[in-house]
DNA sequence: GCAAGCAATGAAAGCGCTTTCATCAAGCGC
DNA sequence: GCGCTTGATGAAAGCGCTTTCATTGCTTGC
């Protein structure tokens, strides 16, 4: 900065204020100052600059996966909102392990982010503790907390899981499946939904249900469906807890020679871009993961931006919406989206699913 | 620190030993302080530790996608090498865009990382420069390059293109379509493999390629060969330029009722996990993408943790192979997997493709 | 025409650490 | 016992910026 300095012929004090504040110097030692910047090719230095004004720059984002196409729209939404105020995005993949999660929060916060984002709400006591303590606004997303560490959007994945077992049940199917992956806790809420629905309509799940301790892929699709079919013979519906799942599922049903959705019905989660893609189109449980994305991003923005004035909403439930196709059969309502909902207690949620 | 420093009853110099270099200081200290870190919660602001020892512990990646199962493999190597050296991974998205590319170089260079990851070989000429003059390693990924910046480790994609065309000529194909999307660099160098491949046999490819310019996902893959066969009716057999588009392909292929690969001969790229899954398995292009990670991480781990040592190889060529499946026809040779290549000015890679 | 006010710039202090350098006590050989 | 080394600790300086605070030269209003 020195350098910059010298070239432009002020103090490095007045370099400074012409990168930083603009406004508070003369027209013309701006331009001398920015061209010596442009000639010495300078790039100030962001850590002496966070560490002189306490102010970072930097929000802090925690994911559990990339492999997942939820993540990457989810992610692109919150940079579309940051990165054009100015804020630098900090991600840790995590792999869906708690304890990655507490070592990312840690070493995150040594970087004094300005904010964080945290998928989901199952952070170990350590890490809630650790985020709490940090004294900058916190949001979890992708599913709602009962006590939230501060602030929450995302969506009620076991009444989502009732439903779209409901929503099978309703098409008249009986014998229904399901199938789920490595136990991430929004997929065990789904899967939990699933058994709830199934208990209250009197069905046994027994049989039904296969899961595996490695993350999903499509071919596990596969393999899981042919665990329940050496199970129980057949099955009437298929509920997976993401479209990988049900895509693998699908191929399956090819390769046996099962009708999709004439014998079997098939419901996947997330509503991924394929699924309008495949033959049959699947059905699947759509999430708003940009929206959540956009609102984490833009509700941290309107705090660290508006002096420390919160949104009046802390706490909002994006809901779900199942995107009929035609792998759960002929629609037999008029749209092509039937069943949303959020959940009851947050009900005075300003913004119903859409 | 002052607090912990209080708390345990020595200077805030000996707190930063114990925690920077634990063999410096007596066991009992270590023990004082590590406790009163504990007790405090104390979290070490990474910002000025990096500003003062001047090792920020820091290495820029940017990717140019993430929805990509590509670039989860590929960036999951690298953090798997370099998080337990202490060292973060700061990742930047650039969604191919040259010049998102180009500014995300310049603020990352502002965090002052030790090394930097690209990927590709197509920076433009201001990123180049940003690049070199950083003093710092620079690993360009994915593609070889001429005249690489620093390192490079990568495979020639107008040679791997060329080999998946001429794969499809050898079992018999002639009308060969390819289909691309969003012209990434690298997507451009298999096409233009393809085109290579075709002039070479002596074919036309005349209404037989269709391409895009929005990203590339699985229903644009059946809208382009729509595409193709409004052209010229039928096609023999199709090479994509990445895995979602030959999914999407083979999906369009089932809904008009053509078989794969009686019929059609089907061809990706990239071999993601899925590909084994479908129906038929597809054949792909299969590429080395957690080798790509891990040699460039530790290429610049050897060379900031080693005093600067470089190492040996400073151009790795990984090369490719044509994953052979149900979607391109009965393997006519015996082994899984045929046609393999490096480019040839790197023949004298130490590592041939396995 | 002069004090008050203001805009533009610079000097100095300090953000929270690490690193060199100095200090000090203990251990050692002769 | 004296000078030496050695290991452990502390004091001070400084990493590259930003932010107060002080200074300077001007414009104002009456």
């Amino acid at each position: 900065m020195t350098d910059v300095a010298n070239r432009a012929g002020v103090s490095p004090v007045t370099v400074s204020r012409a990168l930083r504040h603009p406004e508070m110097v003369s027209e013309e030692l701006l331009k001398r100052v920015n061209d010596a910047v442009q000639k010495l090719n300078y790039i100030p230095n962001h850590l002496a600059s966070a560490l002189a004004s306490t102010r970072t720059q930097i929000v802090g984002v925690i994911v559990p996966s990339l492999t997942n196409g939820v993540f990457d729209d989810y992610l692109g939404a919150i940079q579309d909102v940051l990165n054009p105020a100015g804020i630098q995005v900090l991600v840790t993949n995590v792999r869906y392990s708690e304890i990655e999660e507490e070592k990312a929060i840690q070493t995150m916060l040594g970087y004094h982010p300005e904010a964080m984002i945290v998928t989901g709400v199952d952070q170990t006591e350590r890490s809630t503790s650790l985020l709490r303590n940090a004294g900058v606004p916190i949001v979890q997303t992708m599913d709602v907390a009962g006590a939230p560490i501060d602030m929450n959007i995302g969506l009620d994945h076991i009444m989502a899981g009732y439903a779209a077992t409901k929503y099978l049940y309703d098409l008249g199917h009986r014998l229904i499946a399901h199938l789920t992956a490595r136990g991430d806790p929004r997929a065990r809420r789904r899967h939990a939904g699933y058994q709830k629905a199934m208990d209250e309509l009197g069905l046994s799940s027994q049989g039904l249900v296969a899961g595996s301790a490695r993350p999903s892929d499509v071919e596990m699709g596969g393999t899981l469906l042919s665990e329940v079919l050496a199970n129980v013979g057949r099955v009437d519906a298929i509920f997976t807890c993401n479209d990988d799942l049900a895509l693998g599922a699908l191929f399956e049903c090819h390769r046996r020679g099962i009708s999709v959705p004439e014998d079997v019905a098939i419901v996947g989660f997330n509503d991924l871009d394929f699924c309008g893609a495949t033959v049959p189109p699947l059905t699947s449980v759509s999430t708003e993961r940009r929206r959540m994305g956009t609102w984490a991003a833009e509700a941290i923005l309107e705090i660290i931006r508006g002096n420390g004035r919160r949104p009046k909403q802390m706490r909002v439930d994006v809901g779900w919406v199942i995107k009929e196709r035609g792998s759960s059969g002929k629609p037999r309502r008029r749209a092509d989206q039937v069943s949303t909902g959020v959940s009851p207690d947050m009900a005075h949620s300003d913004h119903e699913p859409s």
